[in-house]
DNA sequence: CACGGTTTGTTCGTTCACCGAACTCTTCTG
DNA sequence: CAGAAGAGTTCGGTGAACGAACAAACCGTG
């Protein structure tokens, strides 16, 4: 059968990977997970993703080992992301690199910062400041002068992302 | 009228660069056009592409200038990469990394050498060998342990980059 | 233990993009 | 001028995405 999550049988890695992320909203899902997101309701709260699309894509991630179902406070699973799954995020920074560059005219959304020296990160996660290569965890995502302002009727989720937070740091 | 294209209002460059290239077959399109695949048929042939998707993605990335149509030998339109459908690179860079890391049992399928030293070229851009960063059109692509074996029933477009070729390099 | 609310799904009818094949129009080529 | 090749367009069928309604599990509280 030929899924629309399968491409043609190229021998190519970005086919490949592709496959796996390539689906509307599993590189958003990685992104929310990157930021802290890890209950199904908090996603769904954030993206507005259809409800049984989210449980689809969940699913497939955790079954390829992208995401970790592990047990939250008061035995709800709560989802996270594997070793695999946080090397996803050169693909998610540069991405978002591209679109602070050329679809923000108001200057760029986020600026992602070395937590010790406070330099700035690249997309290539170099530090700026101290010429280190920063870990994810270590990275802290900022608010840039793109962002919008806070608005009455953004979503909890939205509201926190607009505070200065470590990379990985789980919300609640 | 809410186009699977579009996501939701969030203000975010990841949405805003997923809603121009997160479309499936789009970042294939762009990593041909790295490769040197510059003609319609080529595309064609090579991606496996139905016609008329190919058709509406070529006008649509021309339309949002990552790709530029120019005038081909013989008044054939040609479309060749903008600088910033360029940017792009590291996007597919870093996917095809992580591709070859996850999914690649028998060994990565591309690698990604400096032209003037010959040293690796690493996701981010950096040249093992010399240290320097290395501009797209300097980087040189190889086939790697991965790639499986010349077939007969392979594309000319398939052959031709199981050689080495110098990125952005026109096939043709 | 009963109850209401929250969380995490599942089901279902509709809409829309993707698909492949056939067709059209233009431009080379001999 | 005839034929082929390139670059699309058209069209019916299929499957994924969508949103809303429904359902089950779990929670804290009285």
């Amino acid at each position: 059968m030929a899924l629309p999550r399968e491409y043609t049988g190229q021998a190519c890695s970005i086919v490949r990977a592709l496959e796996i992320v390539g689906e509307r909203w599993t590189l958003l899902i990685v992104r929310d997970a990157v930021f802290g997101v890890r209950r199904f309701s908090d996603f769904l709260e954030h993206l507005g993703i259809p409800r049984a699309v989210l449980t689809e894509r969940l699913e497939f991630l955790v079954g390829e080992d992208v995401l970790a179902r592990v047990p939250g406070p008061g035995k709800r699973s709560e989802y996270e992301l594997t070793a695999k799954g946080l090397a996803l995020w050169p693909v998610v920074r540069s991405l978002s690199a591209w679109g602070d560059e050329y679809y923000a005219p108001e200057g760029r959304r986020r600026v992602f910062v070395h937590d010790s020296c406070g330099g700035e990160v690249s997309p290539a996660g170099e530090c700026a400041g101290c010429g280190e290569r920063v870990p994810v965890a270590a990275t802290v995502m900022t608010p840039g002068p793109g962002l919008p302002p806070p608005s009455p009727q953004d979503s909890a989720i939205t509201a926190a992302l607009a505070h200065p937070r470590p990379l990985l740091q789980p919300l609640h």
